[in-house]
RNA sequence: GCGAAAGUGGCGGAAUUGGCAGACGCGCUAGACUUAGGAUCUAGUGGGAAACCCCGUGAGGGUUCGAGUCCCUCCUUUCGCACCA
């Protein structure tokens, strides 16, 4: 094998070698140049390792800093691990080892993956959120949360995974499922933390406006906060002792209060045994405890509306009206007040119920076709509304509010589908929830110098699955003074949820290991987040977290912006055929997982980067297909060859279709780097070397140095290698992205299409923006095309420059 | 059910503002070089036809000199949401 072979597995390894003992992709504070933050989703060090799914994630966002780099950015490319978790607790309680020792154990595995793909990471910033002088301040920013009143202590009916053993949130329940092991999710009592997240509802649906997200996300986010504007009315509910009782509902179609023709109660609300009569008691308290055995997932499955009447009786303040009260699953006690006033008429859900249980339905609202087939939900006018017949229903919401209001009988309200967070975990691995409980003085916040509560080792890892954490066990880290009173006090022993550390770990890059602040001043500089990449499922959960985090953050002055994440970038995933037959998402239980390390050895990790690449368009799945990174590999080794084969022969002055090329190149590749085209970009440079290597002529200096610049974010370790032997210094990063020059990125003739009527019938070489005259005469002297001319008469020219000629003749 | 995105060769996918459909790659075919080819190079490769040509971007309509692209109806797939009053 000759010296001048492309040989991946020799130089790629020395180059890396470079970057590192250089520090090249090192951020440092006094870089003068503006800074450029970009950032990849923080990892889950598994023990399973990377597949060539993940890779694809690490790689656009590394050719994009790379570009930045290029384009004369301080970057910042950071990458640490998001530790806590089932996984690492799940080994130790099945295999004994300590979740540390694990963890460890993973993130030099993957560690060691991450540094084949050959990305510019700055690994003097790694953080890890199991790292105690991490979770220092996690805690920190749980303490001042809680004394900000945003996290509180409440008893409340949580979901339960049976199999984890532990409460989780409602953003981790899936179809009913828990997210992290699949296992149906039942509901427990538990005292739990919350954090009120709801408190930041309208500033996190506000700011998503400002956000260079995609749309889709901002959608997700903002059904999942699912803001509703209504009115809070007041009926009054004749129990079955005669006494009054105020039953507060929740609506945002207050126009048609004089449609009410019933009330529903969930079952679970607080008042059904008091208003029930004797005479339902039996049936209500059987419909009852039926709903409470049913899971949430069979609840929401059902397909027709159950429920049952209590025998008692509301009045409906607009009119003074006695309808029944009933009990309904369909009626969630989560949501607004838990009870409704039924409007069948305008309402598809009681619409369906009334005509279940033969209730009655009436129009309060004109419309077309009525409401004697189905329910009417649009706007229109009032009618059979008393004094407000005739308003149309968007005054009449207002009027109707109004009205309640002066009496005391309603406002009006916003509800939320966003619920406060769970925060509760009862779990090992996970940083302890820095709270202290003294029975003198209730919770109480751990001393912030006292910070970080360590967790402390244990010698079973297992859920106890009655509601207490392993932690419970160990006597002599639960039994503290009260950090108030000094009475004896015993510390709080659930943890946190795996979205704790990865809600804020993008300002802790910023200064990883300042001692006495989340964040430096210096820090500060580098936020916030211009580019975050990462996969579409984090949509809700995690971006939603880290939003109000910084938010939060931002109200106690720790950092001076309210969003951290500027623009967001969803990678879609890499899908292959396992063992199902179909593609699907790569993993490891489907069996259809391809190594990345064997393709990296057979080809190199720069045929790899740039082959994850060009498999399709960045944001959308993409199939994977075995023999495709042949292709990029064979480009590879042309353009190796055609830098070679001429090295050191330059030409010195360019011919023009050989600066043509090159201008076409920068072009080509900078706009579609700015746009994320990245499987463009790969096939712009086999264009390229395709042109260039027909041409049959040695290139000049400039144009092998400027291919090389504009592939060295895709092939850093090809790049730098040719540029070395083509006698510069390295490294090939000091170098600044070209320019292109539109002058030479147009050719001297085109090829311009005739048309006759519309039809395709040949092509005419003429000169570059010739006038419409001179394209015509060529035109009609072109045999090919005037044989469909010939005795017709030309009724109509259309010439769009440089591209067509439409003749239409008659 | 509601909402969003997407349907283009055997496959992955290209196509500024409507302007030569299928770039680039995989695969396939033929040839060259080879002891060999699963290396490399050259040529070809949407379908039909000997050819002139005809037909082709999920289906059907429409607008236009001209539609993958714009409008309407429908079908399929994927993803989100799913009793949130």
């Amino acid at each position: 094998m000759s010296d001048d072979s492309y040989n991946p597995g020799q130089i790629e390894p020395k180059w890396r070698e470079y970057w590192i003992s250089n520090h090249l992709h090192e951020a440092r504070n006094d870089d003068p140049r503006p800074k450029y933050y970009c950032l990849d989703m923080f990892p889950y060090p598994s023990g399973s390792g990377l597949h060539v799914g993940h890779w694809r994630s690490y790689v656009l966002p590394d050719c994009w800093s790379r570009y930045k780099w290029l384009q004369g950015f301080n970057v910042l490319h950071p990458m640490g691990w998001d530790a806590f978790g089932s996984p690492a607790e799940n080994d130790a309680i099945q295999k004994g080892i300590h979740p540390k020792v694990g963890t460890q154990r993973n993130v030099e595995n993957f560690k060691r993956q991450l540094h084949e793909i050959g990305a510019m990471y700055d690994w003097s910033r790694e953080v890890n959120t199991t790292d105690p002088d991490y979770y220092k301040w996690t805690q920190w920013i749980f303490l001042r949360m809680f004394k900000a009143g945003l996290a509180y202590k409440t008893l409340m009916p949580v979901n339960w995974c049976p199999s984890c053993k532990t409460g989780i949130a409602n953003e981790d329940v899936v179809n009913g499922r828990c997210e992290r092991c699949g296992t149906e999710v039942t509901k427990k009592e538990l005292h739990q933390w919350m954090l009120r997240i709801t408190t930041y509802a309208d500033r996190l649906l506000a700011g998503l406006e400002e956000l260079d997200w995609p749309e889709k996300v901002k959608t997700m986010q903002s059904n999942w906060i699912g803001r509703s504007e209504g009115a809070e009315v007041t009926f009054t509910a004749i129990a079955a002792n005669g006494s009054h009782h105020l039953l507060k509902i929740f609506t945002t179609r207050p126009d048609t209060l004089f449609g009410a023709t019933y009330m529903v109660m969930a079952p679970e609300h607080p008042l059904v045994t008091e208003l029930t009569l004797p005479a339902h008691a039996a049936g209500v308290q059987a419909y009852v405890e039926k709903v409470k055995s049913e899971r949430d997932i069979d609840r929401a499955a059902k397909t027709e509306k159950t429920g049952v009447f209590t025998g008692a009786y509301a009045i409906n303040p607009v009119n003074g009206e006695k309808i029944p009260i009933w009990i309904a699953d369909y009626v969630l006690m989560s949501y607004g007040t838990g009870a409704i006033m039924a409007v069948p008429g305008h309402d598809e859900r009681d619409y369906e119920f009334a005509k279940k249980f033969r209730l009655e339905i009436r129009e309060v609202i004109s419309s077309e076709r009525g409401v004697a087939q189905e329910s009417y939900v649009g706007d229109g006018t009032m009618i059979n509304s008393g004094q407000f017949t005739g308003t149309p229903s968007e005054e009449g919401k207002k009027a109707i509010v109004r009205w309640l209001a002066g009496r005391g009988l309603g406002r009006a309200t916003v509800n939320y589908k966003l619920r406060d967070w769970v925060f509760s975990r009862q779990r090992y691995w996970g940083e302890p929830i820095p709270i202290v409980h003294c029975e003198k003085c209730g919770a109480v916040a751990v001393d912030e110098k006292d910070l970080p509560i360590r967790l402390p080792d244990v010698e079973r890892y297992q859920p106890t699955g009655t509601g207490e954490s392993p932690l419970a066990a160990i006597q002599d880290w639960v039994n503290v003074p009260c950090p108030k009173c000094g009475g004896p006090g015993k510390r709080e022993t659930d943890t946190m949820p795996q979205w704790a550390g990865s809600s804020w770990y993008f300002l802790r890059y910023a200064s990883p290991r300042a001692k006495d602040a989340l964040i430096t001043e210096q820090g500060k500089e580098w936020l916030p987040v211009d580019l975050y990449v990462g996969g579409v499922e984090h949509a809700i959960l995690h971006l939603l977290y880290a939003r109000f985090f910084t938010m939060f953050l931002h109200d106690i002055d720790v950092v001076d912006f309210e969003e951290p994440f500027l623009r967001l970038f969803n990678q879609g995933m890499i899908t292959y055929v396992g063992k199902s037959g179909k593609a699907e998402k790569m993993s490891k239980s489907k069996g259809n997982v391809v190594n990345p390390d064997e393709l990296v050895r057979d080809f190199g990790c720069d045929s790899l980067r740039m082959y994850e690449l060009f498999v399709g368009p960045p944001e959308l799945d993409a199939l994977w297909n075995d023999n495709g990174i042949q292709g990029v590999h064979r480009f590879l080794k042309k353009a190796w060859h055609w830098v070679s084969m001429y090295n050191g022969q330059w030409k010195a002055s360019p011919s023009r279709e050989m600066l043509t090329q090159r201008h076409l190149l920068v072009k080509n590749v900078t706009e579609r780097l700015d746009t994320f085209r990245m499987n463009t970009i790969v096939s712009s440079f086999m264009e390229f070397i395709g042109e260039v290597t027909s041409m049959k002529q040695a290139p000049d200096k400039e144009t092998v140095e400027t291919f090389l610049i504009l592939i060295a974010p895709f092939a850093p370790h090809f790049a730098e290698e040719l540029w070395q032997r083509t006698g510069r210094p390295p490294s090939i990063f000091f170098q600044r992205w070209p320019v292109w020059d539109e002058a030479y990125t147009t050719f001297d003739t085109v090829t311009v299409a005739v048309q006759i009527n519309g039809k395709l019938r040949g092509t005419i070489e003429v000169r570059a923006e010739a006038p419409e005259e001179s394209v015509l005469e060529a035109a009609t002297k072109d045999p090919a095309i005037t044989r469909f001319l010939d005795g017709r008469q030309i009724r109509k020219k259309v010439y769009v420059k440089n591209r067509i000629l439409n003749l239409v003749v008659g």
